[in-house]
DNA sequence: GCGGATCAC
DNA sequence: TATGGTGATCCGC
C-alpha cells in the first residue's frame, strides 16, 4: 500500500506539470517543424559555438514553398497530433489513477513488474569488458583535407546535391551533414564542396581498421567511419590493469597510431559496453576521448543526465515523443517508467529503460556480408518522371548495377522490392516473394517490372529496387547437393535433375532461367501493357 | 507476409 | 529552382 500511494503522489507530481504544458503551449506553432527542417544532426559536433535559432530561420526561409517544405509540415502536423492523442490517453491514465481503485492496484503490480524487470536487468549487467568505439572526425572531409591541403583553411564540405559531412570550419556556419546543398550555401556563400570519392574513402576506411586490428583483430566495424572494438584480450595479453589511467593511455596511443600511419583524427569512447562506449566517443568529439566508469552507481547517474537523443536508436521523433511526456532525459524516462510501458509496446519501453540503465551489448563480432538482410540501389531523378518507357529504362539499370552487387558478392535473393517517391515526397515499397531465387539482371528487371507497372501512372522523383530473404549462391548449391541422396540437383526452373558439378549446374540455370525469363517478357508485353491496371491507393499525378 | 515509419550513417 | 543512398528494425494489419 506504501508503494501505491507513492505512485499517486508521482503521479499527481506529473499532472501538475502537464498542466503548466497545456497552457505555454502556443509559444510558437512552427517550433517543431523548423526544428524537423533543421535536420537530423543538430546536436552533433562543431555546432556549440552557433546560433541555432538563427541558422533555423534561415533554413526555415529557404525552404518554405517546396514540396519538401509541404512534406516536412504534413509529418510535422501528424506527429503533432499523435503527441497530443498521447497526451490526453496520459490525463485519462492519471484521472483514473485518483480515482479508480482496482486501476491503483494495477499500476501498483505494473510497476513491481518493471521494478523486477530492471532489478533482474542489473544483476546481470557484465562491467568486466573493455569496449572502445572508434569514430573519425569528419571523415570524408578529414579525407579531402589529406588529398588538398588547401582545403584545411576553408569551409568545405562533401556530398552531391546533399551534404554528406562537412569540416569544422564549415559547421561553425551550421552547415551539416544531410543538408541540402543549396541552403548550405546560403548559410555559408564561400563554401566548397567536394564531390564524392567513395573508393577514397573505403581505401582509407581499410588502413584505420588495419591499424586497429593490432589491438583487436576481431573488431566490428559498425560503417565506414565507426568500429568497435574490444580491448579486453589485448590489456590482459600485456598483463595491464584496467584501471581508467591505464585505458586512457592505451587509447591514447591507438589514437596517435591512427593519426599518424593514416592522417585521420579519431575520437574514441571507452566503456563497459557498446551502448556507452558509442556515447563515449561521441562526448569529446573532435580528436579526443571520454572514458566511462565501470562502476554500476556511476554509469547509472551519467546515463540519467543525458538527454533522451544521445542514446542510439532515440531520433528527432521518439524525442519530440518524449517531450511531449515532459521527459527529457534517461532519468525522466527512468522516473516515468510505469506511465510509458502504457503508452509504447513491451519492446520499446524495455529497450527505453534498458538503455536508460546503461545496459547494452558486449559482444564485438563482425558477421560481414553473411548476416546482410537485403542488399539494393535507388536512384532519385533530377526531374520527376512520368513517361513509363523511361521509367522502365531506368528500372532496368538499376537492376543492372544490382545484379553486378550480387555477383559480385556471390548472392542470389528469393524476395523482391520496389521503392517509388513521388514527386510529393511520399514514399511507398511493394514487395514480393519469388517462387524462386533470382540474381542475373534480366530476372531482376522481369520482376521489378511487374511490379513497377501495377503502379501506373507514376510521376516519380525517385525508383529503388531492392531484394531480401538471401543466400549465397555457393551455399544454395551446396545444399541442394548435400540434400541430393543421387548427387544430383533439381533445376530450379526446368526442374531436370542436373549432375553434381557447380559450374555446370551454373551454366545450365542461366541458360534455362534466360529461356524463362524471354517467354515471361514477351508474355507481360502481351497481357499487361494492354491492361494496364490502374490503382489509386497511392497518390497519383496527371492531372492536366 | 506486406507496407509504412523510424533510425543510423 | 532546389532536400541523398543503403540497410535495419518495429509495428499494425
Amino acid at each position: 500500500m506504501k508503494q501505491c500511494e507513492g505512485h499517486i503522489d508521482d503521479a499527481e507530481k506529473d499532472k501538475v506539470i502537464f498542466d503548466v504544458l497545456e497552457e505555454n503551449q502556443e509559444v510558437d506553432d512552427e517550433a517543431t517543424l523548423k526544428r524537423r527542417l533543421a535536420g537530423p544532426s543538430v546536436l552533433k559536433s562543431g555546432q556549440e559555438s552557433v546560433n541555432q535559432e538563427k541558422i533555423n530561420e534561415i533554413i526555415y526561409a529557404a525552404s518554405k514553398g517546396s514540396k519538401y517544405f509541404e512534406a516536412e509540415q504534413k509529418r510535422d502536423l501528424e506527429l503533432r497530433n499523435r503527441i497530443e492523442r498521447v497526451q490526453k490517453e496520459v490525463k485519462e491514465y492519471y484521472r483514473k489513477l485518483e480515482c479508480d481503485k482496482a486501476f491503483q492496484r494495477e499500476w501498483a503490480e505494473r510497476t513491481d513488474e518493471i521494478d523486477s524487470y530492471m532489478e533482474e536487468l542489473r544483476s546481470s549487467r557484465d562491467l568486466s569488458q573493455v569496449i572502445v568505439h572508434v569514430d573519425c572526425d569528419a571523415f570524408y572531409a578529414s579525407i579531402e583535407e589529406l588529398r588538398n591541403e588547401n582545403l584545411k583553411n576553408v569551409p568545405m564540405a562533401v556530398g552531391k546535391g546533399v551534404l554528406c559531412t562537412a569540416n569544422y570550419m564549415a559547421r561553425k556556419f551550421g552547415v551539416r551533414s544531410a543538408m541540402p546543398e543549396f541552403i548550405a550555401r546560403k548559410l555559408c556563400p564561400e563554401l566548397v564542396v567536394i564531390p564524392l570519392n567513395i573508393p577514397e574513402y573505403a581505401k582509407k576506411s581499410k588502413e584505420i581498421q588495419d591499424v586497429l586490428a593490432q589491438y583487436d583483430p576481431n573488431l566490428c566495424p559498425a560503417s565506414i567511419d565507426e568500429v568497435y572494438m574490444n580491448l579486453t584480450p589485448y590489456m590482459d595479453r600485456q598483463e595491464f590493469t584496467k584501471d581508467e589511467d591505464t585505458m586512457q593511455k592505451v587509447v591514447m596511443e591507438i589514437r596517435n597510431n591512427v593519426l599518424e600511419a593514416t592522417g585521420v583524427s579519431v575520437s574514441c569512447g571507452i566503456a563497459v559496453n557498446k551502448l556507452l562506449a558509442k556515447i563515449a566517443s561521441n562526448m569529446k568529439k573532435p580528436n579526443d576521448q571520454f572514458i566511462v566508469s565501470n562502476e554500476a552507481e556511476v554509469i547509472e547517474k551519467f546515463v540519467s543526465e543525458l538527454p533522451t537523443r544521445r542514446i542510439n536508436g532515440i531520433g528527432r521523433v521518439l524525442e519530440q515523443e518524449l517531450l511531449g511526456l515532459d521527459i527529457k532525459t534517461c532519468g525522466d524516462i527512468i522516473h516515468n517508467r510505469t506511465i510509458l510501458s502504457y503508452i509504447f509496446k513491451e519492446k520499446t519501453s524495455q529497450n527505453l529503460i534498458q538503455c536508460s540503465l546503461g545496459i547494452g551489448s558486449t559482444i564485438v563480432e563482425d558477421f560481414g556480408d553473411s548476416n546482410r538482410k537485403s542488399i539494393g540501389c535507388e536512384i532519385t531523378f533530377s526531374n520527376a518522371i512520368t513517361s513509363g518507357g523511361l521509367l522502365e529504362s531506368k528500372l532496368q539499370s538499376l537492376c543492372q548495377s544490382l545484379a553486378d552487387d550480387l555477383l559480385k558478392r556471390d548472392l542470389i535473393a528469393n524476395s523482391m522490392s520496389i521503392k517509388i517517391k513521388t514527386d510529393t515526397f511520399q514514399v511507398h515499397t511493394r514487395q514480393k516473394n519469388l517462387r524462386g531465387y533470382i540474381y542475373n539482371d534480366t530476372d531482376l528487371f522481369c520482376e521489378a517490372l511487374k511490379l513497377l507497372r501495377m503502379e501506373y501512372p507514376l510521376r516519380l522523383r525517385l525508383l529503388g529496387v531492392r531484394l531480401s530473404k538471401l543466400t549465397t549462391k555457393s551455399s544454395y548449391f551446396a545444399s541442394q547437393i548435400k540434400f541430393s541422396k543421387q548427387n544430383s540437383v533439381p533445376c530450379p526452373v526446368c526442374h531436370k535433375n542436373l549432375e553434381d558439378d557447380l559450374a555446370a549446374v551454373n551454366q545450365h540455370i542461366d541458360l534455362c532461367l534466360n529461356t524463362e525469363t524471354v517467354k515471361t517478357v514477351i508474355n507481360n508485353e502481351k497481357k499487361e501493357l494492354p491492361l494496364k491496371r490502374k490503382r489509386n491507393t497511392i497518390d497519383v499525378f496527371f492531372r492536366h
